[in-house]
RNA sequence: GCCGAAGUGGUGAAACUGGCAGACGCGCUGGACUCAAAAUCCAGUGGACUAAUCCUCCGUGCGGGUUCAAGUCCCGCCUUCGGCACCA
C-alpha cells in the first residue's frame, strides 16, 4: 500500500466530509477532548508532541466511532521567552519566527491525520485572543482579585535586565556571568489564595490521577494552628504562625524573615553592620537554595528581644533566611527541644534548650519532634499535646493575644513579566486618578510591533513611547502605560473556554455555548502542569463562575498524563546526550499510522519509556499481515456456505472478545492491551482462513469488518483505506462501532485449574453451568486428582467460579 | 533531606475487585519454501533437574507477616526514576 499516496488521500476527503466539524445541535451526546495545546518552537514536532497528540486523537476518534459528538481542537501558546531571546540574538522579530513556526507545525499536525477541528484554532498571541486575555484581567482587577504589591524578581546588575528563574545559573546570569541579586518591583498578583480551601475540596470530585491530585493539595498546603502575637522589648509587635502551640513554653528565640520591616528597625546599632551584611547576602540566594536542607543554618542576632505572651519570657530575636517573608507571618517561633531545624539552630548559635513534651513509651531524645505530654509548661501540664495546642491559644485569645488559624502554603499567582512578547496589562497609570483599568470597549490594548529588543535596562515597551504615553480613560490627561505583559499561563488558564466559540468578536465566548460543551470530558497532557497550569486554570474558572459568567465549578472533569519517551539510551532526550530521535524521518519512511500504533501499543501510555527500532518493525509486519489477508478477503465472492460450526463459533468468539477487550481499553488509554487484543484476532482470522474445511464465507468477512473498525481509531488512514476495498461507500468514522455478542463468549466447557493444598495440580474442562457437586463428580473422574485425593479426607473445597478449585485435604 | 511513583524473562510489556505469573510483541532456536538470501509460514522459547515437551522443585528487588491462595494486602529494608516545599 503506498501509504503516502493514501494519506494524503484520506486528509483530504475527512476535510471535505467535515470528520473533525463538530454538530452544536448535538449537545446531548457532546465529548470535549483536549490535548494541552503546544508552545510553537523552532523544530517541528517532537516525539513527544507525537506520543501526546497521536493516541489521543485515536481516543477521539474512538469516542466518534461509539457514537459521541466530538469537540477536539486545536491551538498555539505563542507567548513566550523563548520567541523573544530569539530575537534578540538574531533580530528576528518574535511575532514573525512565531508566525512562521505556527504555520509549519500546522503543517506536520495535519499530516498526523488527527481529527483536529481546525475552525476552532486558537493562537494566544493574535490580538482576537488576548484582547480577551486583558478582558478576563479587568473582570478580575473589578473583583479585587487583582492587586499590585512589591516582589523581588532575579536582576542582574551587569545587563541591566530582569531574568527568568530558568536564565540564572548557579546565582549567575547565564548571558554574562554575573552575580544576580534581587531586586524590589511594584507588579500584579492574582489573589488566588482566595480559592485555597475552594481548590482543596474541589481535588475530591475530580476523575484525575491520584498523585496529580495530592501534589495539588501538598502545593495548596493547608495546615492549622494558631497565630500568637510576640511584642518587641520596643514595643512593636508581631505575629509568629505556628502548628505547635502546645510548645510555646519551650521557646527559647524568635526568627525573622531578613526581609522583614521589624529587622531594619529593631537592629541595635552594635548588631547593624552584622545585620546588614546578612540581609545583602540573603538578597543574592534564590529560594531553592534558601530552602534546601542540606545547606547550613546560617542567621544573626538583631541585637533585641521579645516577650514571649504565654510566660513572660524575654527571648533573641534573630534574622535567618530559612524563615520566609512570603509564607505565614515571615516570623517564627524558635523551640529548639522539639523541632530539628530550631534544634540544629540553636547549637550552632549557642542557645538554651528547655524541654516541654514528654514522650509516651518511646524514645524521646532530643529534638523530640512527636506529640507527647506537655512538661515545664504551668498551667498545662500533664495534656496531651493535642489538648494543649488548644487549650494555648484559648488563653492567648482571651489575652487577647493570639488566635486559631488556618495557613496556605499557596501563594498568590505573580502575573507581570517584564517583557515585550506577551499580552500587555491593560491598565494606565494617571497622575490624577491613580490606577485606571483600560475601558472593555477600547480593548485590546495592542502590543506594538516596532520595537527595540536589545537589553539595555528598560524593556522594550518600556522604551516604546507611542505605546507608553496615553491619556485617562476619565479625566483625560496624560497618563502611561503598564510596560509589562502578563505571564503566558494567564493566557493558557482560560483557552479552553474559548475553542467552542472562537470566533466571537462581541464576548470572549457565549456562556451558553460554554455551559452546555465544558467542562472537559478528557484532558490529557504532561504532568509537568500539574501545580502550574492546572491549578491557575482551576481558579479562573471558579473566579469567571462566581462572576456569573459560568455555571459549573470545573474546568476538566477527567485528565490523563502521558508519559515520556526516553531515548533509546534509557535516558531522556537532550541535545548534549545526542540521543533525540525525531518522529520525522519515521514518518516519511513508515507512514504516520506505523509511528502512532508503535507509540500505542510499544509503551504503557501514562508510563512512556525508551524508544526502540525493534517495535517500529513489529508495527509494520502486523499491517502487512492485514493487508495481504484483506486482499484474500476482497477476492473472494463466493458467499453460499452459512455453517455455524465449531470453527466458526470459535471466530466469532474471538471477534467479540476482541470486541468487548477493545472496547475497554480504549475507554481506559490502555492502547498497548487493546492493539494485543487485535493481534490476537488478526491471528485468528488467519487461523480460520487457513482451516481446510468449506468456509463460511460471508461470516469471515464481516467478522474481518469489525477488526477493521476496531483498528480504525488507531490506524485511520490505513482502515479507511481497506474499508473502502471492502465496498463501503462512507468513511469508517461515520460507521457504527462494533457491538460484542455477549451470546457468543458463553462457552459450553471452561477449563478450570485444579489445585490440592493451594498447588497447581492439573486442569480440568467443566460445563460453564457445572454447580460443585458436577464439579466433585468431575474431579474424581481425573485420573491425577482422583490418585492424589484417594483415602485423604477433603476439608475444604474452595471453587472460583470460572478460574479454579482449590482442595484442602 | 522530604514527598511521590516504580522495581516482573534476553527484551518492550500483560495480569479486571487477592485466584493458572509472563497475554501480545521483539529477539533467539529449529523446521518448511529457496540455488542462496530476504520476505513469508509452522513449531519451541522463565530457570533448575532431565534422554524427555513426563515428573518434581524454584521463580515478580530483599527480609518477614496475613491468607486455602500474594506480583497484588500489611510491616521493615535496598535500589532506580520523578517532584520539591527548612512551610514554622
Amino acid at each position: 500500500m503506498d501509504f503516502k499516496e493514501i494519506e494524503k488521500k484520506w486528509q483530504k476527503n475527512w476535510e471535505k466530509d467535515k470528520i473533525a466539524s463538530f454538530n452544536p445541535k448535538n449537545m446531548d451526546k457532546k465529548y470535549y477532548c483536549l490535548e494541552m495545546f503546544s508552545y510553537p518552537s523552532a523544530a517541528k514536532l517532537h516525539l513527544g508532541h507525537w506520543y501526546n497528540y497521536g493516541p489521543t486523537d485515536s481516543f477521539a476518534r474512538y469516542k466518534k466511532m461509539k457514537g459521541y459528538e466530538v469537540f477536539q481542537p486545536m491551538g498555539f501558546d505563542a507567548f513566550g521567552l523563548p520567541a523573544e531571546n530569539y530575537a534578540i540574538k538574531t533580530g528576528v522579530h518574535p511575532k514573525d519566527s512565531t508566525e512562521k513556526n505556527i504555520a509549519n507545525m500546522e503543517q506536520t499536525l495535519k499530516e498526523m491525520g488527527a481529527m483536529f477541528d481546525w475552525d476552532a484554532e486558537i493562537k494566544t498571541c493574535e490580538e482576537d485572543y488576548y484582547k480577551w486575555t486583558q478582558w478576563v484581567f479587568l473582570q478580575l482587577y473589578k473583583k479585587g482579585l487583582a492587586y499590585r504589591k512589591e516582589a523581588p524578581v532575579n536582576w542582574c546588575p551587569s545587563c541591566k535586565t530582569v531574568l527568568a528563574n530558568e536564565q540564572v545559573v548557579n546565582g549567575a546570569c547565564e548571558r554574562c556571568g554575573s552575580t544576580v541579586v534581587k531586586k524590589d518591583l511594584t507588579q500584579w498578583f492574582f489573589k488566588i489564595t482566595d480559592y485555597a480551601e475552594e481548590l482543596l475540596q474541589g481535588l475530591s470530585t475530580l476523575d484525575w490521577p491520584e498523585k496529580t491530585k495530592l501534589m495539588q493539595k501538598n502545593w495548596i498546603g493547608k495546615s492549622t494552628g494558631g497565630e500568637i502575637e510576640f511584642t518587641a522589648e520596643s514595643g512593636d509587635k508581631f505575629k509568629v504562625f505556628t502548628t505547635r502551640a502546645d510548645t510555646l513554653f519551650g521557646v527559647s528565640y524568635v526568627v525573622l524573615a531578613p526581609e522583614h520591616p521589624l529587622v531594619k528597625k529593631l537592629t541595635s546599632d552594635k548588631q547593624r553592620k552584622a545585620v546588614e551584611d546578612y540581609i545583602f547576602e540573603t538578597s543574592k540566594t534564590n529560594e531553592i537554595d534558601r530552602l534546601s536542607s542540606t545547606r547550613e543554618k546560617t542567621g544573626v542576632y538583631i541585637g533585641h528581644n521579645a516577650i514571649n505572651p504565654i510566660n513572660g519570657k524575654s527571648v533573641p530575636i534573630y534574622a535567618a533566611d530559612y524563615v520566609l517573608y512570603s509564607y505565614g507571618t515571615g516570623a517564627v517561633m524558635g523551640v529548639p527541644s522539639h523541632d530539628e531545624r530550631d534544634y540544629a539552630f540553636a547549637l550552632k548559635h549557642d542557645i538554651p534548650i528547655t524541654r516541654v513534651i514528654k514522650g509516651v513509651n518511646c524514645n524521646d531524645d532530643l529534638p523530640f519532634c512527636d506529640d507527647g505530654i506537655v512538661i515545664n509548661s504551668p498551667g498545662f501540664d500533664g495534656l496531651t499535646s493535642e489538648e494543649a495546642r488548644k487549650a494555648i491559644i484559648n488563653e492567648l485569645v482571651k489575652k487577647g493575644k493570639g488566635e486559631h488559624k488556618t495557613n496556605y502554603r499557596l501563594r498568590d499567582w505573580l502575573v507581570s513579566r517584564q517583557r515585550y512578547w506577551g499580552a500587555p496589562i491593560p491598565v494606565v497609570y494617571c497622575d490624577k486618578c491613580g490606577i485606571v483599568p483600560v475601558p472593555e470597549e477600547d480593548l485590546p490594548v495592542k502590543l506594538p510591533y516596532d520595537v527595540e529588543f536589545k537589553p539595555d535596562g528598560e524593556s522594550p515597551l518600556a522604551k516604546h513611547k507611542g505605546f507608553m504615553e496615553t491619556t485617562c480613560p476619565i479625566c483625560g490627561g496624560p497618563a502611561h502605560r503598564d510596560p509589562d505583559t502578563l505571564d503566558t499561563f494567564v493566557c493558557s488558564s482560560w483557552y479552553y473556554l474559548r475553542y467552542p466559540d472562537s470566533k466571537n468578536a462581541k464576548q470572549p465566548f457565549d456562556p451558553e455555548i460554554i455551559n452546555s460543551i465544558l467542562p472537559v470530558d478528557k484532558y490529557v497532557g504532561g504532568p509537568e502542569h500539574a501545580c502550574m497550569h492546572l491549578l491557575y486554570a482551576r481558579f479562573i474558572t471558579k473566579a469567571l463562575r462566581d462572576m456569573g459568567y459560568l455555571n459549573f465549578d470545573e474546568p476538566f472533569k477527567s485528565l490523563v498524563h502521558q508519559g515520556i519517551i526516553l531515548g533509546p539510551d534509557g535516558n531522556r532526550m537532550s541535545k548534549s546526550k545526542g540521543n533525540i530521535i525525531s518522529p520525522d524521518p519515521y514518518v516519511e519512511k513508515y507512514g504516520s499510522d506505523v509511528l502512532r500504533l508503535y507509540l500505542m501499543f510499544g509503551f504503557s501510555y501514562t508510563e512512556g519509556g525508551p524508544w526502540s527500532d525493534d517495535g517500529i518493525k513489529a508495527i509494520i509486519k502486523f499491517l502487512d499481515r492485514i493487508e495481504r489477508l484483506s486482499q484474500k478477503v476482497v477476492e473472494t465472492t463466493q458467499m453460499d456456505n452459512d455453517n455455524i460450526n465449531k470453527d466458526e463459533k470459535d471466530l466469532l468468539y474471538a471477534t467479540n472478545y476482541a470486541i468487548k477487550n477493545v472496547d475497554r481499553d480504549m475507554d481506559n488509554f490502555s492502547f498497548n492491551t487493546a492493539i494485543a487484543r487485535l493481534m490476537e484476532l488478526i491471528n485468528a482470522l488467519y487461523k480460520y482462513d487457513g482451516l481446510d474445511i468449506p468456509k463460511n464465507n460471508k461470516l469471515f468477512r464481516e467478522c474481518f469488518a469489525k477488526f477493521i473498525q476496531l483498528l480504525a481509531p488507531c490506524a485511520p488512514h490505513f482502515s479507511e483505506e481497506i474499508w473502502e476495498q471492502l465496498g463501503n461507500k462512507q468513511s469508517i468514522f461515520k460507521s457504527e462501532y462494533p457491538i460484542c455478542d455477549e451470546n457468543a463468549l458463553v462457552l459450553d466447557e471452561i477449563e478450570v485449574a485444579v489445585q490440592i493444598n493451594s498447588k497447581m495440580r492439573s486442569k480440568i474442562f467443566i460445563p460453564s453451568d457445572a454447580n460443585e457437586e458436577t464439579i466433585k463428580e468431575l474431579l474424581k473422574k481425573d485420573e491425577k486428582i482422583s490418585q492424589e485425593i484417594s483415602g485423604k479426607e477433603i476439608k475444604k473445597l474452595i471453587i472460583v467460579p470460572k478460574r479454579l478449585v482449590n482442595i484442602i485435604i
